[in-house]
DNA sequence: TTCAAAATGTGACTGGAATCACATTTATTC
DNA sequence: GAATAAATGTGATTCCAGTCACATTTTGAA
């Protein structure tokens, strides 16, 4: 169950009352499967810091992220912080251990205003025993979850703290990056501690590498939330 | 196409020609998708050392280990290498990217004597479409190759050294160790050099680190093979 | 069995990131 | 808009893992 059932309700911004119209998976949904998981769902508001689900929360849900970010992450032994992943609309979460109602093992945030949508994993898996090309799909996904952290890994892996930065800015870049004339701007949604964690460094080394590279004539920082 | 074609044949170790058997995936096939997928399975065997595929080759075959241990790595942007995965007998790689025949984003490489059977994607997939209950087991193990590696990101994100080691050993003993009547034993089919490039530490660090865990008795080492 | 090659152990050194502390700037709340 | 809290920048310091060099051991091939 979601944290935050304050705000329970749902969703503005589509008319199924939630966000199926942004997730690719559902796209080939008829309107009676639509209606299904329409029904079910529940859309929750979050602000910036808000927890959605802690480890060791129960997963009998499916999370859609409609508008907004969020972050997943993972605490290490030594209590710090490490982000695996960077959701934005359309991503979705916790649909990859179907049946199993098992534990997270992880953490999601909010990194800003976020509306979330949850199908219970019932509804979904009722969805997708009618429709086996769903379960390609969402097999798709999972494929490209694995892509992403094993390319998390090799920077990770990577003992260059310059290329850690290097290698989280091109990620940035390539999917929250918008085209202009000068180049591509970056409108971060997290912070430089953000940064840190998910490159796997410290605040502080990140503030010296961002200044380093804009001394390199790499980046430019716009004020401290644009690159 | 695997490398070392010179061994190709069928397998030794049991009767459909490659090992079925083995796999958890194909368990519920009947006799006439067994004698499918057989007929086309084609088994190679490598020594310590050999490159099964490279990042980069075609990754147009689904490669099931039979036997042996094999280990998955990346090469990080300052050439270092950095070991993903581990698999042993009955583990398979290359069955989550379907239907494209892109190319593998890592190298597989041999850590012992193994035998390798290799199903081409498309054998692979014409058993999919008729039996869609494959396709979530399939996507089980991608569930379970996702939490493997993202434990492996947290490992990586420790600072502690030490706690990097504690989690390499821990790992390894799960999955490769054997209970005996005092603790468990682990025979190692990897070197140093190598348990460091899967820790993400320095070789010369792993053999410091190993000594002081066996100084404060929280392991024995036997050799330079056995834990 | 011998010899060469690979793996491991070990000391010395160094660099650079983590950490700490605190000033300064930016964001939030009332 | 003022007050407070959070985020960021920056210097100083420390420390420990990486690196290099080389001795020693183990392995494997001839």
């Amino acid at each position: 169950m979601p944290r935050c059932i304050q705000n329970k309700r749902n969703c503005e911004a589509c008319e199924h009352g939630f966000c199926i119209s942004q997730v690719a998976l559902f796209s080939s949904l008829n309107d009676e499967e639509m209606a299904l998981i329409s029904s079910e769902a529940v859309t929750y508001s979050y602000k910036r810091g808000d927890v959605i689900f802690a480890q060791g929360d129960k997963a009998n849900h499916l999370y859609i992220v409609c508008s907004g970010k969020i972050k997943i992450k993972k605490y290490t032994v030594d209590g710090k912080e490490q982000i695996l992943y960077i959701l934005s609309g359309g991503d979705f979460i916790g649909a990859f251990n179907l049946l199993k109602a098992d534990q997270f093992d992880f953490t999601a945030e909010a990194l800003e205003d976020t509306e979330i949508s949850t199908v219970s994993k019932s509804a979904f898996n009722e969805v997708l025993l009618k429709n086996p090309d769903i379960t390609l799909k969402v097999l798709e996904k999972a494929y490209e979850r694995i892509q992403k952290v094993e390319s998390l890994v090799e920077r990770l892996g990577t003992n260059s703290v310059d290329a850690k930065v290097a290698g989280l800015l091109l990620n940035l870049e390539t999917n929250f990056g918008h085209k202009t004339k000068d180049g591509t701007l970056l409108t971060l949604s997290i912070n430089r501690e953000e940064m840190g964690s998910y490159a796997g460094i410290a605040r502080e080394t990140m503030t010296r590498k961002l200044k380093l590279f804009q001394e390199l004539g790499v980046i430019k920082l716009i004020g401290t939330k644009q690159i």
